[in-house]
DNA sequence: TTTAGGG
DNA sequence: CCCTAAA
């Protein structure tokens, strides 16, 4: 199953545009804009543009799964376009959900819009002249459909975006601002082999050579061709996708499924209530009676500055979690420590302890100052480790010298003056497997931001980076969370790229993302249905 | 040891 | 998380 980059789309939307008009309006009005889009960043790369991008268009079957375009802008133009591209991305984004009924709650004033718009302008007079914040408010114009359509939360990622770059800065998460548009965004329609598109985490690297290299090697790599396994493929389409994903999923959760087919159900759920076009809504017909929790964010967003959609994905992992019954504490003292916690025990302790507010409140590295990755690790460590099971304690004497930040109950010091010296139990210790020790929401996020920076295969840096003094995460478990992570955005309905569908074809965009005066756009276009080489010809 | 990937 | 081949 091919899927074609950047080149192709904008070919298929062109011709598209000339030839036939089927779909909606609105569809059109998205292809338009995002083949504009896509357009502009074509032809300004096209003499720079490496060749190993489409060549031609009866080469799209063997051509390579997706191709990045990066553009070098200079700074003052990197500020107009880069503006233009996140208002194209959010009207495609907004079109889309338009022709989903969801207009209700798409409605976000204009005059809100307006406000923020001429507050990030404002925000960013002292580093540049007027005449920059002038071609940045006719660019953002240029494209008043998506302007005047923005929800409060694609504005405001616009204007945290804008002002980014008006700093001359990276953004603090490239992601956010793409992710901003993609995130919230769900369709009924999405079909599951389209979610592979995990590769929005590459999108933040510095594009080099050798990180194509790297990019196309890990889409080529089993994390990213999941999906188009034509097996798989034939899955999807034989059972509407529920066979295929049901075996990924039970590929992916083997170990611990029984735990995680609940989680995962319960992730699923939130976000079918969290994300306004979800199935659900849609199926009541109305979203007048969406209850005001389902389009707001969990309060515990509110507490870092930029929260990750995959620190989001996690939060809200978590936070519907219900906290269940409190499990009575082991005795203090026994012969032989349990073998294995109750199923769910250990998670559950963490959870509802990060549900509380107080430990909330009680850790400022991993709520007011996110930069500081390793503090956040180091701070949830010791949260983890003052609220985590007994079973645990016994196995890590560390425990006694731990950097508390929260409150330690006398009763643990006391809990540790007793627990024996025993040989035989720290040989049973250790030989059974390690107490599953959930990645926290400030872990989560210092993994990506650290493997944002450092990129994947350097795991070794990562947990230096990140983790250096978290003694039992070792990189192998940072490398083996990042697969989860990833795993579980492919699977978790697809909640990043936004799908446009035509006819019996299927545009993705998969990412798009800033950094240090390169706009990276990712696009991919695959077949939904079965690919007729005649209609490949036709391109 | 570190990376990568299956279990 | 575990295990291990391969580098």
């Amino acid at each position: 199953m091919p899927f074609f980059g950047i080149h192709c789309s904008v070919d298929l939307l062109r011709r598209r545009d000339r030839t036939e008009r089927t779909v909606g309006d609105t569809q059109i009005c998205a292809f338009e804009l995002l083949a504009s889009l896509a357009g502009k960043l074509l032809e300004e790369s096209e003499s720079s543009a490496s060749s190993n991008a489409f060549e031609g268009r009866n080469h799209v079957s063997i051509n390579k799964d997706v191709v990045k375009q990066e553009i070098q802008y200079d700074d003052k133009l990197l500020k107009t376009e880069c503006i233009e591209h996140v208002s194209c991305v959010a009207s495609v984004v907004d079109s889309d959900g338009t022709t989903e009924n969801n207009d209700n709650l798409k409605e976000f004033k204009h005059s809100e819009n307006h406000a923020i718009l001429e507050r990030t302008l404002t925000k960013m007079q002292p580093a540049y002249s007027k005449q920059t914040n002038l071609d940045l408010k006719s660019a953002i114009r240029k494209h008043n459909v998506a302007y005047e359509s923005f929800t409060a939360r694609e504005a405001k990622g616009l204007e945290s975006g804008a002002l980014a770059i008006a700093n001359n800065c990276p953004l603090k998460d490239p992601l956010d601002l793409s992710m901003t548009f993609l995130a919230p965004v769900n369709s009924h329609r999405d079909v599951k082999l389209c979610n592979k598109l995990s590769n929005r985490f590459k999108a933040s690297r510095p594009p080099t050579h050798i990180e194509d290299q790297r990019i196309r090697k890990l889409l080529m790599s089993k994390y990213w061709k999941a999906a188009p396994k034509l097996k798989d493929f034939e899955h999807c389409r034989a059972d509407g996708g529920i066979k295929s994903l049901h075996r990924k999923r039970k590929t992916c959760y083997n170990y611990d499924n029984c735990q995680n087919d609940t989680l995962y159900k319960r992730m699923k759920f939130f976000d079918r209530n969290l994300i306004v076009t979800s199935d659900e809504v849609i199926g009541n017909g109305s979203v007048s009676n969406l209850p005001e929790k389902h389009v707001r964010c969990p309060p515990c967003l509110q507490v870092t500055k930029h929260p990750t959609s995959l620190m989001i994905l996690m939060i809200i992992w978590m936070h519907t979690l219900e906290p269940g019954p409190v499990i009575a504490p082991p005795p203090l003292c026994y012969e032989e420590p349990p073998l294995l916690l109750p199923c769910g025990a250990a998670p559950q302790n963490l959870t509802s302890s990060l549900t509380t507010p107080v430990l909330y409140t009680k850790i400022p590295d991993a709520t007011a100052d996110p930069p500081l990755l390793t503090n956040s690790a180091k701070a949830m460590d010791s949260n983890y480790k003052h609220t985590s099971s007994q079973t645990d304690m016994l196995t890590d004497q560390k425990l006694s010298e731990s950097r508390a930040l929260v409150p330690v109950p006398a009763m643990n010091v006391e809990v540790l003056a007793v627990v024996p010296t025993n040989h035989k139990i720290r040989k049973s210790e250790l030989a059974r497997r390690r107490t599953r020790r959930p990645f926290s929401v400030s872990e989560v996020e210092a993994l990506v931001r650290a493997v944002e920076e450092l990129g994947t295969g350097r795991w070794r840096d990562v947990k230096l980076q990140a983790f250096e003094n978290v003694d039992h995460r070792t990189y192998v478990d940072l490398k083996d969370k990042w697969k989860t992570l990833v795993h579980r955005s492919k699977d978790g309905e697809s909640r990043y790229p936004k799908n446009c569908w035509t006819g019996s074809w299927l545009l993705m965009l998969t990412g798009l993302s800033i950094k240090q005066n390169k706009a990276s756009i990712i696009l991919e276009v695959g077949e939904l249905q079965t690919l007729k080489l005649t209609e490949m010809e036709l391109w």
